[in-house]
DNA sequence: CCTACCGATCGGTAGG
DNA sequence: CCTACCGATCGGTAGG
């Protein structure tokens, strides 16, 4: 609280005049990144025919709640583990929600032929752990560009490294 | 250190007799798991003959550092950040040194038409980046056929999810 | 928004 | 390996 202080100009005292702990904070984070996540299951779901449009668009729009919130999607992702309990399960459901969703799609596309049949899960997190380096990467200010690196990831994800 | 030392059954002050501080046990850790991924690079580059060959016995390799030692992995990649200045310094060396690498085995990979056109930066950490929720999965002791996880792995990374 | 301050906790030491 | 303890730091409050 202290560094957060001086990082606005003031005492570690004079920030409990705007929040009214550290936890809450971290729980405005986490929550509103869930949230953005969440979102992002809504419109893939809407836009998208086949399941693999629907990942397809759910990737660009993953990618685009990291490069529009680099700081806050850090933050939720490496300190979820200190929220409060209940803030904690809340956050947890939704990343299960989340989660959930998205293996129904992967679920889908191995029935209809449309993706590769290997473990739902193997797919899932590894499709979901290969978008975090983002967030480290784009904290440090790059001069990307945000479209190349959305098209780029999607030919990466879906078709793979091999030629 | 409290918790560690509950978790041996003694007192925190007694713990000094066995290690010097806290930071020594972080670095211990750290510097491990950093020497057995360069350890991973030279056999590697020794068994691979094409680019491909290389990644694919890279990857396997790296799978199986993650299930041997699942929770130093865990903590080398999750408290490295506060490690000393020296050691530090000294581990950011090393992961240059395995990225730098393997960003070299990528570009081989590209001129022989054997991987995608694509960027070698989102190639790289895409790769790596997609291998780091196994650790989490692994400290949970899972009933898993390792075997399978990296059989499944290589295709899902050099084949991609699209059939 | 600041000064002054509190109780809890942390890494670690002294001395046995 | 334990008891007793220290100085530093942390989140936070009282009172202005």
């Amino acid at each position: 609280m202290r560094d957060l202080a001086g990082a606005v100009g003031m005492e570690a005292a004079s920030l409990y005049n705007h929040i009214s702990s550290k936890s809450e904070l971290l729980e405005t984070i986490c929550m509103t990144i869930a949230d953005q996540y969440l979102g992002t299951l809504a419109v893939a779901k809407k836009e998208g025919q086949t399941p693999t449009e629907k990942i397809t668009t759910l990737i660009k729009l993953h990618i685009r709640v990291i490069t529009a919130n680099p700081h806050m999607v850090a933050v939720a992702h490496d300190e979820w583990r200190h929220l409060d309990q209940l803030p904690k399960q809340n956050f947890i459901n939704k990343r299960n929600q989340y989660e959930m969703t998205l293996k129904g799609w992967i679920n889908e596309g191995k029935k209809v032929g449309q993706l590769q049949n290997l473990d739902t899960e193997i797919m899932l997190f590894t499709l979901l752990s290969s978008l975090q380096w983002l967030h480290h990467w784009f904290r440090s200010e790059r001069s990307i560009d945000k479209e190349k690196i959305e098209y780029e990831m999607v030919e990466l994800l879906l078709g793979g490294l091999k030629k």
